[in-house]
DNA sequence: AAGGTGTTGTTACTTTATAACACCCGGGTC
DNA sequence: GACCCGGGTGTTATAAAGTAACAACACCTT
């Protein structure tokens, strides 16, 4: 999905749920987007710099903490870092493939995995509302080029 | 495992890897450990004082990459914390299940939930080094004190 | 107009983590 | 012993990531 199509969409989905996707939030989506790959808050800031001026960090940890509610984005924990929602507007449990090489994500969705933690989940009694699974390693083109 | 017990497993592990367990890394172990539950690394420069004299971050960050390096603890990302491993000396993944409210994280290891995942890797081309697996979410304790 | 709610701007600060350099100690080598 | 070398530690300073608190504003409702 290119940049256009996404934001197009996250504009209907916040429309049909009365959320205001703001021309900054919106902004910060687009950057988030465009990076095509994790992208860090002060990075965020820095592209978002207006000539001297750059925006406060709360502008954009702002921005960042209503793209994560309406499921825009996700974070990604092991990086202190942010991307662009691959499902935007389904529920889905989804994985990362995190190269620690060239530092691509692959968002994967594997049903399987979301039923067998719902069974572990079941035994032990716990009850889960975010998963954070992040796998990190080589990507196929950085594997292949290992050797 | 008591904190005894893991400690004495702790050196024979090393004294077999020929990895040093110098008193310094020992006594971070044992904080952790005696912790049981996730510990901050600057908590842990607290409960590392003497008297007016502090260590600085350095010392403890130094220890605990040797205690991550020998499985001996591991990080919990999306707290930014450290837990003692519960199968030290084994290979295996493991998931962590964190409860919001008590804080106190479980590790478990569904061997399902491997096996889950290297076939979707596999499929992928993906060449996996470190998962990270946490689900957030409520201990059995905590949801029942819900209701 | 008055009040309420939500968004933004701004300052200051906290928390988490690392770079860089000096020092020390132990083991081998000459 | 003198020398070197490597790993571990102490120390200072700094980077990177995230938040609290308050003021200003915009928009909508009454
Ligand atoms: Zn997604
Ligand atoms: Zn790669
Ligand atoms: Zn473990
Ligand atoms: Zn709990």
């Amino acid at each position: 999905m290119n940049t256009r199509a996404a934001l197009q969409h996250a504009e209907r989905l916040c429309k049909q749920r009365q959320a205001r996707l703001t021309p900054q939030r919106r902004r910060v989506l687009q950057l988030v987007i465009e990076a095509d790959k994790p992208i860090g808050a002060y990075e965020l800031l820095e592209q978002m710099r207006d000539g001297e001026r750059r925006p406060a960090p709360p502008t954009v940890y702002r921005a960042l903490d209503f793209l994560l509610e309406q499921g825009l984005i996700h974070r990604i924990e092991s990086l202190h870092a942010f991307i662009g929602c691959a499902h935007a507007g389904t529920r889905h449990t989804s994985q990362f493939l995190v190269c620690t090489d060239c530092g691509q994500v692959e968002e994967v969705c594997t049903a399987d995995l979301g039923k067998t933690l719902q069974q572990e989940v079941q035994r032990s009694g716990f009850l889960p509302s975010r998963p954070v699974i992040e796998l990190l390693g080589l990507c196929q083109d950085c594997n292949k080029r290992t050797y």
